[in-house]
DNA sequence: GCATTGACCCGTC
DNA sequence: TGACGGGCCAATG
């Protein structure tokens, strides 16, 4: 068993998110085993890969990252180009509704 | 190897 | 009702 590293893990899940879908810190961190983890896990997103659509991860609230390279506002362009609807006040979406999981990914 | 950082979360004032 | 601080963990320099 190749023993990941937490970036490895989170990379791992986030780039499993399907277009269209959100995900939250919290979640992502539960999902892993550590619900306490969520701070690492943002800190992972700053430090790991570029390349993964990160903008597909928001805090619990479903607020966009206000560290998000260009700001939130292009971190809320990436997420209504997926289809997803976001408030363009609070910089919010409905994570209740676009919350995904990557168990089977029932709709 | 130590100290600091970070895009968070929760509880309390 | 809103604002503030502390705490948790991992990766970086």
């Amino acid at each position: 068993m190749p023993e990941l590293t937490f970036k490895q893990q989170v990379e791992a899940l986030v780039r499993k998110i399907p277009r269209g879908r959100v995900m939250t810190y919290g979640q992502i961190a539960a999902i892993l085993g550590a619900p306490r983890k969520a701070q690492a896990v943002g800190f992972v997103a700053h430090y790991g890969d570029p390349e993964l659509p990160w903008h597909r991860v928001v805090n619990r609230h479903g607020r966009m990252a206000p560290g998000y390279p260009g700001g939130m506002p292009t971190h809320r362009a990436e997420v209504e180009a997926e289809g997803i609807a976001v408030d363009p006040k609070e910089f919010t979406c409905d994570v209740e509704r676009y919350r995904w999981w990557p168990k089977g990914g029932r709709s």
